[in-house]
DNA sequence: GTGGTCTAGACCACG
DNA sequence: GTGGTCTAGACCACA
């Protein structure tokens, strides 16, 4: 499998850069096993037409992604993960997410009722997706 | 009720520039009704120095601010709320953040029941908070 | 006659300092001879609050006019018109006006036809204010 | 066509803040069709440059021409105009001129004929230019 | 004391 | 090269 066709994406309006939003997508698809060991990324120029950015972007993406030591650019092969699935523990992230949506409940000061009750909304829509 | 000591933080490791940090934290407040129309935001320069930031940061938040028509600055005599919570939908805003707990979910590719179990144990958690 | 009445307001929205417009209007008054030698301006405090401004605001502008040498502030009986309004030259200052009104005539692109119809109608609709 | 050399101007005298003077005199090259849909500012720096600025102060009058919907910034590829000049009224801003030449006549206490008579010599000169 | 603007120069993201 | 943000400190206008 390749990440092409994955569903990477970027979001202009968003302040986080191009290629950090494209590091941490690469990122989580390899923490949750989605890419494994061997799976290659679609090479930079494809990549970056894909998305409409700049090769120099998509470079400066996988470059801190090999130094984070979770691929392994090669010249002639492209870029394949190097780092198992198991380098990350799943459930954390999850919790992790969980802790910053607990976050906003508290913010926007509503009740555990609303705030699960929207989470069951949401995941029901986003199951078609 | 004035802004001062509601805990308004910004992120240096985050992607977001700091005035926009600071700009959505408090348009948040407005919106929750923790910060109501008279209540006045802390001056510039002293929000400037709690969070060690560079006066013109504060002073480009409260611009953007301002032009939202969320708060209103008057030279001598500081920056206020002139908008009601009213003018902000508290349920869409919920709303939108378990849209982007949804699809963290589905990302991590975690089960309705996982996703479900994590937001009760972190509401659990946050609520001594 | 007193400069009380004569009509001096201050726009909040331009981007000139108050004390800059008061200045200039009462500079106007005594070059065109609405205020003449020896006539009395409305005192500070009672301009400050006529237009809603601190006290500091007008005393600036009076300051300000009498280093121009047009008026005078004497302690105890106010502040009064000093220049005779002949140290102005009023022909001078419509062409003044008129230079600039041509400037942006210039800038809109438009047609002296057009300019000389647009400050016809002008004309006609302040001649009842 | 580029806005460079259009001849953007700063006028330290005024009382006006530098970044709006250039706002106000771009949007009214576009409101007149000297700048049109598609053309591009000259870059921060260099018309910062020109007008002996600092960068920051160029950047804030585009940002405000951007939020007002005129231009459009992109990193690494300029500014260009979005607006088109339809999106202006330009008979409106000829009266508003012609409104404020207006005014400054009763101001002057000169009369229609004196006001059309400087008019037409104003216009008359500033033909050559 | 308050907010508003500007400078000079730095570093970052992007093409 | 482009625009975007921040700093540190200056001066101004206003209450």
């Amino acid at each position: 499998m390749t990440a092409h066709g994955v569903g990477i994406r970027v979001d202009h309006t968003a302040h986080i850069p191009p290629y950090e939003q494209i590091r941490a997508q690469i990122a989580e698809l390899i923490a949750v096993g989605r890419l494994v060991r061997g799976d290659r990324l679609p090479s930079v120029r494809q990549l970056a037409a894909d998305l409409g950015l700049a090769n120099n972007t998509v470079v400066r993406a996988y470059r801190e992604l090999e130094s984070a030591g979770l691929v392994r650019s090669r010249r002639g092969s492209g870029t394949e993960v190097v780092a198992p699935a198991s380098a990350f523990d799943a459930g954390a992230r999850l919790a992790e997410q969980a802790d910053a949506y607990a976050a906003a409940v508290r913010r926007l000061g509503a009740s555990n009722e609303e705030a699960l009750a929207a989470v069951r909304h949401a995941l029901a829509v986003s199951e078609g997706g």
